[in-house]
DNA sequence: AACAGTCTCAACCGCCGTAAG
DNA sequence: CCTTACGGCGGTTGAGACTGT
């Protein structure tokens, strides 16, 4: 279509990739004219070579009017680090409780940043484990932590819980809604996360 | 200035649960 | 009760932007 690159799918009738400001706008026309409904057939009747399933998306996860978009504040962040370790990676669960952010952008905050950051500041108590400095008591981060459980964190234990099976492992599932306690089996302060 | 490596994020994929027929 | 269609979710990918050498 006009000159975009060629997202050729099984179905022509179909359309990949990313979405055009046309497509954008049709959709946003649509939704604010006649609300949500089946995805699949708001698709045909708007008029886009869409799946159901990636105009709902896009919809969710940027066209929808509330949705907030730009830095993740300190707050947010604390608060995304203790849902994860409470919930694990339940995504749509811990965007619940950060209006305006989706799930997609606080998974991939969760990745780009947190996680990468856990792993590194783990990567360094394990080194230092192995080459401790001098004089410290390097064995432990500033909340009792051992390196191996840092690095559990950081990996998440992420228990499937509910829908999963991990070898008989039960984790309560996230409460309907719980007010988060900061000092809750969380040692991550803002500061840990600076660089960003 | 050019290239290589890294990061970010929008979008897709595949699976699961549920409702409707 | 079984099958099918759909919505929702988490994981993964890929293109473009950015940064370092």
């Amino acid at each position: 279509m006009d000159g975009k690159p060629c997202y050729c799918t099984q179905d022509p009738e179909v359309r990949k990739g990313p979405w055009t400001l046309e497509e954008d706008l049709i959709l946003i026309d649509y939704m604010t004219n006649h609300g949500e409904g089946v995805w699949n057939s708001l698709a045909k009747a708007a008029g886009l070579q869409r799946t159901g399933k990636s105009c709902r998306l896009r919809w969710l996860n940027y066209l929808r009017p509330d949705v907030r978009r730009g830095n993740i504040t300190p707050e947010e962040q604390l608060l995304i680090i203790h849902l994860q370790s409470m919930w694990g990676n339940r995504w749509s669960e811990i965007a619940k409780h950060l209006p305006g952010r989706t799930d997609n952008e606080i998974k991939n905050y969760w990745r780009t940043k947190i996680q990468k950051q856990m792993i590194k500041q783990s990567e360094t108590e394990i080194n230092d484990l192995i080459n401790p400095p001098s004089s410290a008591s390097a064995s432990a981060n500033h909340c009792g932590v051992s390196a191996a459980d840092t690095t559990a964190i950081a990996y998440s234990p992420a228990p499937p819980s509910d829908r999963g099976d991990l070898g008989g492992i039960t984790v309560t599932p996230p409460p309907p809604s719980q007010a988060p306690n900061p000092n809750d089996g969380v040692c991550w302060g803002v500061e840990d996360l600076s660089p960003m």
